[in-house]
DNA sequence: AAAAACAACTTGTATTTACAAGTTAAAAAA
DNA sequence: TTTTTTAACTTGTAAATACAAGTTGTTTTT
């Protein structure tokens, strides 16, 4: 029928009954043989599902006992694969688009190597500033080739999730990537931006994320305040 | 024979392999059916040895194509799972022990939970200072439960990795964690034993460290200068 | 010579089956 | 009543098999 593989199905919907808050923290999910005659699997296919969400932090596995639903970080998960907004979990998240996007030549100096079908489409360009409980906390810049994305500069990201407009209308899934983290002293405007105190550092990340389009790469310079929250991550 | 499942085995394998430079960057490991016939495995066991290969950042796999060997990364990859030293390659890293391990009480404020069993047998205590090309670069207080640990007050752990030991002499494997991260403004002494610039900031990661042994978690707190290294990690 | 088709690889998904090992609660024995 | 044993769960590991889907180089056709 579809083009999702089983596996997947059950870790959307499982993923979203736990955010959605249908179990809660130490909750025991149904076991994997439930979950087999329930959705018509094989344990394989049930138990490469579990996999994704133990991998994704949302459950951990214990022998004999089951699959148990952890808490919701009470941090800022942009480790995890979900990409940032997904991940902040139920808590208020404002998100004002300081530069629409726009088409552009690649920068010089661009941290990444691009493939050769990035570096001729151009790059589409774009800046953020994301609010926790109303107070700015992320400040990201991102790049991504110009391709599959015809009328993009048209649409209107306020306050929706750049990887929920890419998956809902291009069919674009982030499928993973790489990061790398410093701390850093931030610029004037930085400061201004993420209303940091005096002395107060940023936390820099630069990351790459892949997707189910070969060659279509997420680019993303990412600015965090970390006074009131830390970045959370499982491995 | 052994007590370790096969897929740990060929996994543990190929990551010697892949670290000591047996496959260079951009090669192609060979390919699942011929690991099957080498090691005399079936598919889904070596691809659970993949599997974990990539989880930690080691490969990459491409369908129709193969295993990719990835660049050792020029920095310092202490999300992964393998812990700080085996992460960081080839690169020459030294430890000094700043406070060799002791016996304590857990502390106050502990910024951690801890299960009973951890509670009441009190924790061991160590400080380390580890040098990346003869730079103080991490500086880490390592809290861990005082079980399983017989004479480990006793042993020498200059040069050598915390992790190692506890495999080594304790049959403890890390088995996964969990990790906040933060940018900080450094203390006076931070910035001493760190060599930190003024008004460079350090990167403050709070670690718990899953083991298998239940009940024996390792609890990490490290301070980094990013200065010249960052910390990557794959997701 | 260039383009299309094919064959021989590769990894991805999925089923079926089996047994090992850890957990828990009820049943049996002391 | 307390302790021990047992049975019925749970997840972990593993084999054998099948087909789908992406990649690559060769062969065939145009």
């Amino acid at each position: 029928m579809d083009n999702i593989p089983q596996y997947r199905k059950l870790y959307e919907i499982l993923r979203k009954h736990i955010i959605k808050g249908v179990y809660v923290e130490g909750d025991l999910l149904p076991s994997e043989n439930e979950l087999c005659t329930v959705h018509n699997m094989t344990r394989p296919t049930v138990r490469h599902a579990l996999e994704t969400l133990v991998k994704d932090g949302l459950i951990t596995k214990k022998q004999g006992k089951g699959s148990i639903v952890r808490k919701p970080s009470q941090n800022i998960g942009i480790l995890s694969i979900a990409g940032t907004a997904s991940a902040v979990g139920v808590r208020y998240l404002k998100t004002d688009i300081l530069q629409k996007p726009v088409i552009k030549t690649w920068p010089d100096n661009f941290p990444f190597e691009l493939s050769e079908l990035e570096q001729e489409s151009g790059c589409i360009y774009m800046e953020r500033l994301r609010y926790v409980d109303e107070e700015p906390v992320f400040y990201d810049i991102n790049h991504l080739p110009n391709i599959y994305l015809p009328r993009i500069t048209q649409r209107s990201f306020e306050n929706k999730s750049l990887f929920e407009i890419l998956r809902k209308h291009y069919q674009i899934e982030i499928m993973g990537g790489e990061q790398q983290l410093k701390a850093l002293k931030p610029t004037v405007r930085l400061r201004q931006l993420l209303h940091l105190k005096p002395g107060q550092p940023v936390l820099y990340i630069e990351r790459k994320l892949h997707t189910n389009k070969p060659d279509f790469n997420i680019y993303s310079t990412i600015y965090f305040n970390s006074d009131k929250h830390a970045i959370f991550g499982t491995f």
